[in-house]
RNA sequence: GCGAGAGUAGCUCAGUUGGUAGAGCACGACCUUGCCAAGGUCGGGGUCGCGAGUUCGAAUCUCGUCUCUCGCUCCA
């Protein structure tokens, strides 16, 4: 049935895998029955499970394995000179301009800008300092019209048509705002945090005191972003509202290379650990780097649509401690025991998307083949999630709905449903039950049959390999523990 | 935001030169079968993305609008 209808839909995995995720429960566009929002999705049934799944083994691997790596919760709203500090206000906003026959966009400043540069190197000193005090003034009172008057005035063309057909100028803010408050000034005003990492840093200090934490630490949290993009596109990769998963570790200065180098290898590794096969995983080395950093490399994942970035390993230096302690005026340096030094630490961080992990491990699960039965070929498709990230872990059928097997299947699924994410299902065919659950990636299905109401037995079908096992019933809750265990696979990390 | 294409049932799609909607699958009930989506009977579900206009009459023509896809643009 996936093979029916259009050609570019095969042609095209991503269209078959967003049709997957909504026809079964994954992510949905958000508020669609009012026609959706734009770049906003809801995580349906089946994806809240998954990506649960994904943030508990984040959390596990990160800060219960990690003898000196704790967790944080902030909140979203923050004082508004943390975005000061960070950079956020002003690389965020940007005054953008289109020229409507080549289809360009340009900051309507940079135009400006060069026109200044131009005036200079033609020797007018005197327009050129006068282009840019009413250029700055336009800008300070956010004037974007008087920002466009300047622009046509000037006679600035675009390099490309050569023409001034320009739209009118619009403020690109890239951080959400809102006002605290229930009266609207312009003194009220917060944003909607654009990264959840200066939640740790600001936190930095009371966690290092009442934990009692020595450098090397670090702290981790999972949270909401938020980022006005201007086109956000590709599903969940780019979105408005995403979830990132960052851990800032707090090193001496000098040693941040190592840690640099350590954090990538166990971050490459836990991919790997979730199922992401190596071929898939690569890592793409920063040439040009922010502002911040002195080191930065992605792990990129081939998705459908090419390699992209689904973590960030960046070496931020003392950046953002520095900035605070200069913004808030509180000293923030931390006395080295070991050497008797004091200095404001360097950070090496690791920062994942949540949403780009969730589509990421949908991709590589998702899988459509041809399976041979007899003559006929048939298709099927099936999420091969491994077991400890499925939604659903085990799936319990009754094989018919008569002679008693629909009240043995429910006590065992009663008994396993205390520990595990569990279906029970008795309507269609066994055949299609199965399929259902395949559908899902659901690794296990326990079915009862005649058989078990004789000799306490029940058969376990394995999702990927359709193989089934008889177990004996007493057996199977230790069983389904050893198959969905993550303990050997996050103790190689 | 610009350009191009698209929007009919949960999904995939029909719908002929305008005459107020169909199929398959899916879903629900019952019967039958009983280990890999394929039996039978019955049934629920759509103001054809939304809003105007033309017309006696619009899913169909016109305009606007929203959403999606692709390409530009942007991307800590």
């Amino acid at each position: 049935m996936t093979n029916s209808g259009k050609g570019a839909k095969d042609t095209d995995p991503l269209k078959n895998i967003v049709a997957h995720a909504k026809e079964y429960g994954f992510v949905f566009p958000s508020s669609e029955i009012y026609d959706g929002l734009q770049a906003v999705y809801d995580y349906g049934q089946n994806g809240v499970e998954l990506k649960n799944n994904l943030k508990r083994l984040w959390w596990k691997s990160m800060v219960q394995l990690n003898d000196n790596v704790v967790g944080v919760d902030s909140a979203i709203f923050m004082h508004p000179t943390i975005w000061k500090a960070s950079g956020h206000v002003d690389s965020f906003n940007d005054p953008m301009i289109d020229n409507r026959d080549s289809k360009k966009r340009y900051r309507a400043d940079e135009l400006l800008e060069a026109r200044i540069e131009e005036l200079r190197d033609a020797g007018n000193e005197n327009e050129a300092g006068e282009l840019a005090a009413s250029m700055g003034k336009l800008l300070e009172s956010e004037d974007l019209e008087g920002v466009r008057d300047l622009i046509i005035e000037q006679g600035i063309v675009c390099p490309l048509s050569g023409t001034s057909n320009w739209t009118e100028v619009r403020q690109f803010n890239l951080m959400f705002s809102t006002h605290m408050g229930s009266v609207s000034e312009d003194s009220d005003k917060v944003y909607l945090r654009p990264e959840t990492a200066q939640g740790i840093f600001v936190n930095y200090l009371n966690i290092q005191k009442s934990g009692r934490k020595k450098i090397p630490f670090g702290i981790a949290q999972i949270g909401k972003a938020f980022r006005n993009e201007i086109v956000a596109r590709q599903f969940i990769f780019r979105m408005r509202e995403f979830e990132q998963m960052e851990m800032q570790f707090f090193v001496r200065p000098g040693t941040e290379m190592d840690w640099y180098e350590a954090w990538m290898e166990k971050r490459m590794n836990w991919h790997v650990a979730m199922g992401i096969s190596k071929d898939a995983l690569r890592f793409h080395k920063h040439e040009k780097l922010a502002h911040y950093a002195n080191a930065a490399s992605d792990v990129e994942y081939n998705f459908p649509f090419g390699f992209k970035e689904v973590e960030g390993i960046h070496s931020r230096t003392d950046f953002d401690l520095k900035n605070h302690q200069e913004y808030s005026r509180k000293k923030i340096s931390y006395h080295d025991p070991e050497t008797n030094v004091s200095y404001i630490p360097y950070v090496v961080e690791t920062s994942a998307g949540l949403d780009r992990l969730f589509l990421m491990t949908l991709c590589e699960a998702y899988t459509h083949e041809e399976v041979r039965d007899g003559d006929n070929v048939k298709q099927r498709t099936y999420l091969k999630f491994p077991a400890f990230l499925a939604p659903n872990k085990v799936a319990v059928f009754p094989l018919v709905k008569k002679d008693g097997l629909p009240e043995y299947a429910r006590n065992i699924f009663n008994d396993l449903k205390m520990d595990h994410q569990v279906v029970y299902e008795e309507q269609a065919a066994i055949g299609k039950r199965y399929t259902r659950q395949d559908l899902i990636g659901t690794p296990y299905c326990i079915t009862v049959d005649h058989e078990s109401l004789e000799n306490g037995t029940v058969t376990v079908r394995e999702r990927d390999s359709m193989a089934q096992e008889r177990i004996a019933l007493d057996k199977i809750r230790s069983y389904v523990e050893e198959k969905l265990s993550d303990r050997n696979l996050l103790n190689k990390i």
